[in-house]
DNA sequence: CCTACCGATCGGTAGG
DNA sequence: CCTACCGATCGGTAGG
């Protein structure tokens, strides 16, 4: 499953064979048949393991959304999911554009307790003034969880190349890692208050 | 070259046999063949031509860009180049997905132009104080390139099915396009100046 | 979990 | 631009 997950992400579907899984598990490709039946059952079960662990980390932010500061908690559990394990953002990236009428249902289900938590959220926030009042709520959680996968899927990939800029000259992974999830959020927060650097 | 461009985007490279292509024009494998050489060759040559129209693209918003309302119109020709052609987006993606090291050099040198006029802007905007000074040009730019292309991508593909929530019942697909630019823009617009709804 | 094998299709070539 | 053909690899099956 392991390495499926890697070799589905880092070189498609259709760009893997059975035949280099099996090479990969070390074991010869009629016995990887046997346990997942076909190449496309396979697929199935390493998009619905993916979508399970999503859900996994989907009661976390529900008991955390409870307290103050929720929009950073939010944004950080779904930074984490995606920046901690890039070959997630990358695998999901794969199936949407191979297989967009399959996707959309999935995505409905498990993207769409998301998009109503932050959308109430934000309507909340809207009567109290906090949220500009021109905000959509569910084009804008759309746009950010699309902006955080898209961006941790190509940003491995490219080694980040754009990015190394005026900053300080030696910065570890760590760093990195960090200073692309703030920059994240920092817009997804500014893009969303009327004052942007509150929670 | 058309229906090479549309196959490749649609259903990936390797998903995608020469067959298929020739079918799709009218004639045989090894007329095609004859033509591009081979399949990686023609890989080569839909890339080629998609980033010389993002080259043409180019000198229109460097001439906007000493006028006023220069960020609008920067975002303005950066969507219509992916909106208008949802296939370049997908295109483009599956390439970075497939080939990584190899599109980090065409990148650099196609997208860098546009970092350095939009990381210039913000440099004179922030020392006006029109900007934020917590922004990092460099990350901000390269964040809003994904943002667009990944959204791009995945917009007709998924029908944005979660984003036709609470406003008035029947809109056209210009509604849709312009609602979608103008939430693009408007994201991009308020995570980066101080005041979020001037240009 | 294996060996042995299947028809189909792959990218590409020979030759005209 | 075609017909005819190549070896290699594809996903999958038979049978143990």
């Amino acid at each position: 499953m392991q390495e499926a997950t890697r070799l589905f992400a880092d070189q498609g579907y259709a760009g893997t064979s059975i035949q280099a899984i099996a090479d990969a598990v070390g074991i010869r490709k009629p016995s990887l048949l046997y346990h997942f039946g076909s190449k496309d059952a396979l697929r199935e079960c390493v998009l619905d393991e993916m979508l399970a662990r999503w859900n996994d980390v989907l009661p976390q932010v529900l008991v955390v959304a409870t307290r103050e500061r929720q929009f950073d908690a939010v944004m950080k559990v779904l930074c984490g999911f995606f920046v901690d394990r890039p070959e997630r953002a990358r695998l999901i990236l794969r199936e949407t554009l191979d297989r967009p009428e399959h996707m959309r249902a999935r995505i409905l289900q498990y993207v769409r307790p998301w998009v109503d938590v932050i959308a109430s959220q934000i309507e909340r926030a809207k009567a109290d003034g906090l949220v500009r009042p021109d905000v959509d709520g569910e084009v804008y959680a759309f746009q950010v969880i699309t902006m955080v996968v898209g961006s941790t899927a190509v940003r491995e990939s490219l080694g980040q190349a754009p990015a190394r800029g005026t900053t300080d000259s030696a910065a570890g992974p760590d760093d990195d890692r960090d200073r692309f999830v703030r920059e994240l959020t920092r817009m997804a927060r500014a893009s969303l208050y009327t004052n942007g650097t509150a929670g």
